[in-house]
DNA sequence: GTCGATGCAAACGTTTTGCACACTG
DNA sequence: CAGTGTGCAAAACGTTTGCATCGAC
């Protein structure tokens, strides 16, 4: 849309650092799979342990390309993918751009902010009530973190009059 | 994702008629916007007026062919923009493929099987509780309407053996 | 007549794929 | 040595845009 800005300014920040036994975990689970480990898939693999949890193809292959710049961004689709098939990794949507990635075993959820592109995440707990209702009355089971809430966040409504009703709380941006 | 079907089978089913109050409503909205109403806008109107509510642009622009056939997709696209920005209609993701677009006027959420693409509409009701909440815990107001929740609906779990534990839910399809 | 809307073609950003070659196991 | 994974280029996909023209007001 127009004037939509989407922004995505979601930088791989560096998180805790670097956790060797699920380094292990994975290369296990690779194997296991009579898949191979090439040093792309180290590299794609360490980038995605050192990664905030959110992070883009691109920015694996950006974050990768510093130590290995053969490594190319089909090679970063195609290992996430194996990864995902795997178990290992999963992607979300986050708004009308590309698909980020994150570690399974850090369950959480997304709230975006259509305006500035920020995420928060959201621990699972708070969906829970919802998803056994869903369930309940819709006989629909949600694929847990599979899913971003879009909406704006507290700053960004700072930023405008806020005296709109929400029924006119229509994004012009 | 090479094993994910994202299925696609949301037919522009007819919905209970087409109301011409909502049609005059949203021809004057176009005026007072100073917009023309040309035969393409006219087509493309009467469409999502009598589809049902979720429709693809793809969608719009095949039904709109039948009768105008030199309407083009890009024109299908600039008038759903306008109408978006005239707070007339919505677009939604409900997945990895193509938006789709509802009317404002009939909100509802979506709930959308990853394995036939089915689309379960849910009243917002159901989300009040949640929204509260994100409010209040996270100082976050989601949008309404403008997000999907993707997970598997009863008849899909029922076809194969659910004895999986939820943790292991990961769709191999 | 003015200016907004259109048709077409071409570009866009993200993701996928076909192929020959390189490397892991 | 078998066969998976890779680099590259090119295609695919849904969507957007530039431009000359058309047509609503």
């Amino acid at each position: 849309m127009t004037g939509d800005p989407e922004v995505a300014p979601r930088s791989p920040t560096l998180r805790d650092g670097f956790d060797p036994v699920r380094y292990e975990r994975i290369i296990v689970g690779i194997r296991s799979a009579s898949g191979r480990l090439t040093v792309a898939r180290r590299a794609i693999i360490t980038t995605l342990l050192r990664a905030a949890s959110h992070i883009t193809a691109e920015d694996v292959a950006n974050t990768v390309a510093g130590e290995y710049p053969e490594v190319h961004l089909s090679t970063v689709y195609r290992t996430l993918d194996a990864l995902e098939r795997l178990g290992v990794i999963d992607h979300v949507h986050l708004g009308h751009g590309r698909a980020v990635y994150h570690l399974v075993d850090d369950p959480h959820q997304h709230l975006v902010c259509e305006q500035c592109g920020g995420v928060i995440e959201v621990p699972d707990a708070t969906f829970g009530a919802l998803a056994d209702q869903l369930e309940k009355e819709f006989k629909f089971k949600i694929r847990p973190h599979h899913f971003a809430l879009l909406g704006r966040c507290e700053a960004c409504r700072a930023l405008r009059d806020d005296s709109t009703p929400d029924s006119l709380m229509r994004p012009k941006w």
